[in-house]
DNA sequence: ATGCTTGCAAACGGTTTGCACGTGT
DNA sequence: ACACGTGCAAACCGTTTGCAAGCAT
C-alpha cells in the first residue's frame, strides 16, 4: 500500500509527505464506495485519526493530485466541490434529490453521441460531464 | 412586451417591479444569442442603462425566477452562476475551454438513455445537466 | 543544505441576510 | 394602507494565500 501510494505521489512529482499519504489513503480506502468527499469531510476525517492538518493543506493537496490527475473535483451542489479517485472509465453521477446518495454510471453510447455533437459544431471533446437529478421510484 | 412581461411575472406571483422588469427584460433582449449572464453581468448592464439597482437585489430577483422556472441556473465555472431564460426543451452546453464561449444543443436520444439509466437504478429522472469541455478543431 | 510543504490566520469573492425605507396593488 | 420589495452594509462560507517554521531528499 505504502510502496504504490508513494510511486503515485513520486510519479506527480510530489513529495510523499505525511498529509499527502493520508489523505490518498482515505481516498483510497473509500474507492468504490460511490463516495464523494468534500475538502472539510476529509479534513475531519483525519482529524478523527488523531493527524492533525490543516484544512488549508487538505485544499492545497487536493488541488495538486487534481493537477495531477489522481482525483477528480466535481460540483453535485452549487456551494461545494467534492472528490474522488480518478477513474480512466471517466464514469458519471446521478445524485438523489432527497437523500443526495450519488450512484456512477457509465454509458459508452452517449459519450460517442457526445463526441459527435462537439465534432458537428466544429469541436473537439476534451472532457465531460453529466449529472443526473432523480429520486427513488415508490413501489 | 411589457405586457408579456407583467404576465409572466403575475403568474409567478411576484409583483412588477422595476428590478425584476428590467433583469427580465435584458434575460429576454439576449436570449437566443446563447449568453449566459452572471448576476453581476446582469447588474453592470442595469447601471450602464442608468437604472441604480442592488446587486443583492439582482441576486433575490433572479433566485426568485430560478424557483419560478423563469430562468435556469448554471455552474459552467466552478466559482460563479450562470443564468439564462428558461427552455422548456431543456438544452444542454459545450464550453470552449480556450475561449469560454458556450454553444447550445439538445439529443434526445441521449434523454431517453438517461432516463433508461435512472430507471434501471430504481430512480425516477427529474433533471438533468450535460456539460461539454470543449476545443475548436484546427483545420 | 535547500527548496518544497505545512499550519495558521488573514484575505478573498461570490452570494446571502438584517434592517429601515420605498413602492405596487 | 399594507404587505411585499429594495438598497445598503455587514455577514457568510467555501476556498485561497502570505508568511514563518518544518520536513523530505
Amino acid at each position: 500500500m505504502s510502496d504504490k501510494t508513494n510511486k503515485n505521489l513520486k510519479e506527480a512529482g510530489l513529495k510523499a509527505t505525511l498529509p499527502r499519504i493520508k489523505i490518498l489513503e482515505i481516498l483510497q480506502r473509500t474507492s468504490g464506495t460511490e463516495d464523494h468527499f468534500t475538502a472539510e469531510e476529509i479534513y475531519k476525517e483525519l482529524v478523527l485519526n488523531n493527524y492533525d492538518v490543516g484544512l488549508a493543506t487538505v485544499y492545497r493537496v487536493l488541488t495538486q493530485f487534481e493537477n495531477a490527475r489522481i482525483v477528480v473535483k466535481h460540483q453535485f451542489e452549487s456551494n461545494k466541490s467534492v472528490y474522488e479517485l480518478n477513474d480512466p472509465l471517466n464514469h458519471d453521477h446521478m445524485v438523489c434529490v432527497d437523500t443526495g446518495e450519488t450512484t456512477e454510471f457509465y454509458d459508452e453510447e452517449i459519450k460517442n453521441k457526445q463526441r459527435e455533437i462537439a465534432a458537428k459544431h466544429g469541436y473537439e471533446l476534451l472532457d465531460q460531464s453529466i449529472v443526473l437529478y432523480v429520486k427513488k421510484v415508490k413501489k
